[in-house]
DNA sequence: TTGCTACGCTACGGTAGCGTAGCGATAAGC
DNA sequence: GCTTATCGCTACGCTACCGTAGCGTAGCAA
């Protein structure tokens, strides 16, 4: 996402590679506009101002009109991109599982820039519907694959089927989110070990 | 914070003041401000305006910035105000104080209108230091009932002593508030069921 | 070369908000 | 009833931002 370098053959399923000598002058400045509004999302939230996006991105003002009719449109577009798709591994053992799940959700909480403007939105979707749903799309994907997992485990016996799903996610993304968010404390060994005795024991 | 009525004998902690021709317009203004500042913290976050304060309480724009220099100083304030201090149970036993905690918390994630603003605190408090302190103060006063509680059965030999107070905190606010701000989902007497007999078992 | 499209640039019009100045009105406290 | 701090009102100046118009230019394909 950052360099935009040769690499001419082009991986089909990856939207964001770089822009190879066949693509269009569209895809490579609608590119430098989508960077640089996430950039700016790191910084400033959901605050930013498509002149800001202009003057950092060197791309005009007209031409971010022209690709996206108002403001919200690119606000969103970038918002969507904003968060990694994670996957659920598959080890056969519910334990590794989620103890890898853990660590990984912990280390993200820890560095990724993208966590910084989550609150931004999730504000946003206090109020305005069409926020609600971008969020809804990401929160869904932090959970998912934790449910999975667990699902799977039901399916296979190793965890008692009268729990809920959901209910065990939220006691486990729970303390995660507290910790980064709210109360700001460290999200330490300790801490990702208490989470995953927890959830095995 | 709410209606200041009579009270000849002043408050011993503040300081009085100069015995001046208004006190009383003063602080009936200030209270107009604040209690309009507020109502519209919950319909549009920390982004209301002055103007639109001024506007709807009836005071005039000029009269604020006499009482607050800027436009932080006020929605600051207000923000200190927003949320109620929660006082820990005392019933000797555990389970069933920290049971009381829980439904409490949960009734006020479902219902206080605050909820709706604090997300609006915590983006602020991921950029800005001033409102990192404001919500810093919050964020203990949802924590220190559920602390105290937990370090006073410690020390009457209910909890396990190795058990470190802030995780179970973190273990027990954590699910809850990921269900009000996070998933969303609705947080059910089953819900809470779960965690008290997570943070009693 | 021609023609098409996307782009850059400048300049707008319009809105909203912050914070201030000046002046007359008014209510509190003596 | 007199004094004075406080308030309301109008009118600013300033900045930032949204979104658009018009016109000229650069890339690209036939």
């Amino acid at each position: 996402m950052k360099t935009r370098k040769a690499a001419k053959p082009d991986p089909p399923t990856q939207p964001p590679g770089p822009p190879s000598a066949g693509r269009k002058r569209v895809e490579h400045s609608k590119d430098k506009i989508l960077t640089t509004t996430i950039e700016l999302l790191y910084e400033a939230g959901l605050g930013l101002s498509i002149d800001e996006v202009s003057r950092r991105s060197g791309v005009a003002k007209t031409t971010i009109y022209r690709h996206w009719p108002v403001r919200s449109a690119l606000i969103l577009e970038a918002c969507v991109k904003l968060t990694p798709e994670p996957r659920a591994p598959d080890h056969g053992s519910f334990a590794r599982e989620i103890a890898e799940l853990i660590e990984t959700l912990a280390k993200v909480l820890r560095t990724a820039r993208w966590t910084g403007v989550l609150p931004s939105i999730v504000d946003a979707a206090e109020r305005d519907p069409a926020a609600a749903r971008v969020f809804g799309q990401i929160q869904a994907g932090h959970a998912a694959p934790f449910r999975e997992v667990i699902v799977r485990a039901q399916r296979r016996g190793e965890l008692a089927r009268q729990i809920d799903p959901d209910t065990m996610v939220a006691t486990i993304i729970g303390p995660l989110f507290y910790r980064r968010w709210f109360s700001r404390e460290p999200i330490d060994k300790a801490f990702t070990n208490l989470l995953i005795r927890q959830a095995t024991g």
